[in-house]
DNA sequence: ACAAATAATTACTAGTCAGTAGATTTATTC
DNA sequence: GAATAAATCTACTGACTAGTAATTATTTGT
């Protein structure tokens, strides 16, 4: 039989993976019909349980929200982060960064989108602590960006523009890449790729 | 004395101003609290008037949205409309229409906004219209941009691609720009317009 | 096996809000 | 200026839903 440890430990982790399935099926729902107009008992129904479930692993609606566009925009900013801790040259580095977040846009287009549609839904102090991940995330972009310019790869007057624009084709994957559509996963990384080096005036 | 005609050209007239006031106020309300989150008699406190008054030019709320975001979409198409209508080259063409449509975009934040946001809170029947519109949009530019590429003006593999590019920059331009920030409403259509050159190859 | 603790449910409340019926005020016509 | 029509308002309802209190079921420790 399993000692008393081992039996916390498993409680720890079925905690965190209900915790986590509340989130992917809150995305979905609050996806396809906004944030709104889901229902927790929608939610509920989804995983097979009762309302009162939801609230014994998260505190609120809200936090339910906060938690799914948190989640989003920090596994954008780590697959940067990743990047970052490369030794490449900007150019490479600018690359695998755009690559990198845009495979997670889209392994996780539910919970990018609810994360930039359903911003204002959020309390002011999450919508805070969310808009800054964002800032890192855009800061990261600029930074590589610069470092580019002054290395003579990348010919662009605003570093912090250029990351806005990059910023917004990530954003926009969602409202035109159909997954099991005509274009493959990796073609729409490539596309995007190829878009920012044009933006940041890469030197062939 | 005026006459019997002139008074009911007027009353027509007075009709459409109240329309049109209440898609204003409303398209600010929407933006700032969302959709759901705005409420009928928010809106006709705003306006001074009450909910019932809003009922006698709307059928509904539904019918608000769907005229905000039909207004938001076809007022930036037929900027874009009158740039075509002109002989000028796709190059020069298209750098009018991305101008025409960025400043519809930044003088009309609001309903821009809501309406990429508000979508799926969109009756069935006014989500397929309005997206017809946005077809159209993206039509526009992808012929544009084809013609340029024929032309010998433009390097671009995809102009329909492309063409969605463009619309990302457009479209996100009220995440980043703050009216009296700042960057002048003219720098940003010019920063837009810049993007989109480089984003299709423009040859200098 | 049984007591204690943990997990999940049933059944409810309190508040909100889109939409409406009927009254009232304002404008128009003769 | 009275009669009619148009515009707007007051006061209400019915449906919905976030959140909770009290109860039942399940697991755990001894």
């Amino acid at each position: 039989m399993a000692s008393t440890a081992n039996k916390r430990q498993l409680k720890v982790e079925v905690v965190a993976y209900k915790r986590q399935r509340i989130l992917e099926e809150g995305s979905r729902l609050f996806f396809s019909r906004g944030y709104e107009s889901s229902t927790l008992d929608m939610l509920a129904d989804r995983l097979h349980v009762t309302k009162p479930f939801l609230y014994s692993y998260y505190r609120n609606k809200g936090e339910i929200l906060s938690a799914i566009c948190e989640t989003g925009i920090r596994e954008t900013l780590e697959a940067m982060e990743a990047a970052r801790d490369t030794s490449a040259s900007p150019r490479d580095m600018l690359a695998m960064m755009v690559a990198g977040s845009a495979r997670v846009v889209i392994e996780r287009q539910e919970y990018i989108v609810v994360y930039q549609r359903e911003t204002k839904n959020l309390a002011r102090e999450d919508a805070r602590r969310i808009l800054n991940l964002r800032r890192d995330f855009d800061h990261l972009i600029a930074n590589v960006v610069e470092d580019g310019e002054h290395r003579g790869q990348f010919k662009v007057a605003d570093p912090g523009l250029a990351a806005v624009w990059i910023g917004a084709l990530l954003t926009w994957i969602p409202n035109w890449y159909v997954p099991g559509g005509s274009r493959s996963a990796d073609e729409v990384v490539d596309h995007v790729v190829d878009a920012s080096m044009r933006l940041v005036g890469a030197i062939d």
